[in-house]
DNA sequence: GCGCTCGATATTGTATGCAATTTGATCTCG
DNA sequence: CGAGATCAAATTGCATACAATATCGAGCGC
């Protein structure tokens, strides 16, 4: 909202992304006052933010604490999101308008462009993420309701949290290029049972992906 | 939250439900400060968290105002539940033990008693709604996702801005009831299928009746 | 009369001080 | 030695003062 505890929610917010505040620690407000620079009055509202959007847990007279995720919490979110995305998706590929697909054909073409570029894997991880994040929103905003949009963001947002823990293989990357495909495939021919069911299973993979590579690393 | 901070949540929830503060209008912190009884503080704690769950719309250096509803967002706010609530009812279809359905089945038969009893109309909508509402978060919990049932709340909670504005008849009460009684038998029955059916029926027949009502008295 | 600028007033944003509560280290007693 | 009581330090909750910004009407030029 205003702009020191703006400046607060990012600063917090990176730092529970990063690392730097470790799931299921303590954020004391006077601590976080020296890392943001700001007092503790925009400290405690970035605070509520998040424990709004699910980051941190607040507990009264007991302060904030990054939130852990178990294994249940990530099936739950991304069944959640195979619901909802799929949703989107077939709304999507009701109400698109022909801007808006080729907006989504020329994102699955710089992802094609980027998987046959001689860059480096971690250079081409991290262009695809980026495309997919676009690809994603853009397929939110054709579904044509806000609210949808909305949540989809704090959804998906949370499951940054441990996205960005991973390591993508290429051919991981490769199978979600495809979906991605197939999606536009689908909406191209205003097919929203298509669409649909290519989204939801898209999330499925994701969930799958997530878990396989948190067993090999949790021991 | 904390103490101050919950009872100014709680004051101004309830006003902009009863329609003390009409949608649209501005929320003044120190008019609040003096509804409210604590200080701006823990007031702005609240309207972040009001604003959070989409009762207000807050600007930066604009303060809050009543968040207004139009037909879209209505439309919008009605095929999420349907989704959701659909979702959920699946769930708990598969998950449901048999303590939690005979709770189930017991509501619907205090719904029944008040039915047939001969209590006012008045008497008879509003034992009926607090049935109602036990029985459907009685479903959400049923699901066994936490998430889930966060996310209902709060989106149940807005459609009741729009529902204590209306006046319900007898025959629609029959029909809600009917449908409980429809959704208690597909989870007896251990089935997803017609339970995620029954109540994607009986969301789709809500919205119907608050537009039919909304479009009777707009003009 | 109409639109615009300007400034007094009202309102929101931030910092800080004090009160209330929790924390956890130390001491006591079984 | 361990479980529980106790109390100082640390931490959060609330109120208030001050700073920054928006609002809105009066005055001005056209």
């Amino acid at each position: 909202m205003s702009l020191a505890a703006d400046r607060a929610y990012e600063r917090i917010r990176a730092g529970i992304l990063s690392g730097e505040f470790a799931p299921a620690s303590r954020l004391r407000e006077e601590e976080l006052v020296r890392v943001c620079g700001v007092s503790r009055t925009p400290v405690r509202e970035a605070l509520g933010r998040l424990a709004a959007e699910d980051y941190v847990i607040v507990t009264r007279n007991q302060g904030a604490q990054v939130k852990t995720w178990s294994d249940a919490d990530m099936a739950d979110l991304f069944e959640l999101r195979a619901l909802l995305e799929g949703h989107a998706a077939a709304r999507a590929a009701q109400f698109i308008d022909s801007a808006g697909l080729q907006l989504l054909k020329g994102n699955v073409q710089e992802m094609e462009a980027v998987f046959r570029s001689p860059a480096s894997n971690e250079q081409k991880t991290e262009t695809f993420l980026r495309l997919n994040g676009q690809l994603h929103e853009a397929i939110w905003k054709a579904a044509g309701s806000e609210r949808l949009e909305n949540l989809l963001g704090r959804l998906i947002e949370q499951a940054l949290v441990v996205r960005t823990a991973h390591q993508f293989t290429m051919d991981r990357i490769a199978q979600s290029h495809q979906h991605h495909r197939d999606l536009v495939e689908a909406m191209a021919n205003r097919d929203p049972l298509w669409a649909e069911a290519v989204m939801r299973g898209h999330i499925r993979a994701a969930l799958v992906f997530v878990r396989q590579h948190a067993n090999a690393t949790s021991p």
